[in-house]
DNA sequence: CCTATTTCGGTATTTTAGTACCAGAATTAT
DNA sequence: ATAATTCTGGTACTAAAATACCGAAATAGG
């Protein structure tokens, strides 16, 4: 299993959430608003808020007035950043078969996947939760 | 369910044994030589090959003395041609949420994933099956 | 013909990702 | 204290992708 690189739901949701609560800043923001915002599943979005909080990403409070606020400036936080947490998993990557058994000595991907990696690297890494907030 | 985009073990090693088949040319060769050769599973081999003839990219031959060989030139394959066949999507791809109910007016992935794809596709379409027939 | 070989096509199994659920702990306000 | 609210963490469920299997059909050679 290795994939180059996927969106899924759930980081794109991330990313919308902490950019509402980017929004909202200095506000703590919860995550039934948030889902109302979103016309998203409560429960998924808690869980995937729940990750981010315990990256370090954003703090979070319980009780009423509860809720979740950014643990930096918006300008710090960028998707590869919400990528790398919710995914789970790093962009680089190479040819998915054993090279043990594999019968070219120079791989037939060459540069290409690195190159591409290092695109989305780059790509990502602009996109930052500041970019609403102006 | 969203990949915007991902290499499986099918395409690589779709890519792979092609790249032999190419290099025998104008030679038939048969699953079980490719199985041995890329050191994989045979019934996964030739799944994969099945479709890769289904699609017309080569031809095969049942029988003794059968096996597979290219349907055109090897410089008119890419590793293009083969990824859409075996993952049977295309790169080309936007934010994985429903645009109905999201609240930004303008995506807030703005054109990087568009971007993504398209550097993806340029990359996919330089891998030729000839890269390693010279 | 008969047999060995090889692809074909459908399906079954396995694995993994993705999403949803729920009881419990913490916090706030009354 | 009590009740209401909100996050937490573990787990269960669903869906889909990826891989493996197997009987049937086709072909070539003796």
């Amino acid at each position: 299993m290795s994939h180059l690189i996927n969106v899924s739901e759930a980081a794109s949701l991330a990313l919308h959430g902490l950019t509402i609560v980017a929004q909202q800043s200095p506000n703590k923001v919860n995550s039934k608003y948030l889902a109302e915002k979103l016309d998203a599943s409560e429960a998924h979005l808690a869980k995937i808020f729940q990750r981010l909080s315990k990256s370090g990403l954003i703090r979070s409070f319980r009780g009423p007035t509860g809720g979740f606020m950014l643990n930096k400036p918006a300008e710090e936080i960028s998707f590869l950043d919400i990528y790398e947490i919710i995914e789970s998993k790093i962009i680089l990557n190479d040819c998915p078969l054993d090279k043990a058994g594999c019968p070219f000595e120079n791989c037939i991907f060459g540069d290409a996947l690195k190159n591409i990696s290092y695109n989305i690297y780059q790509t990502f890494e602009n996109i930052k939760l500041s970019d609403f907030t102006k």
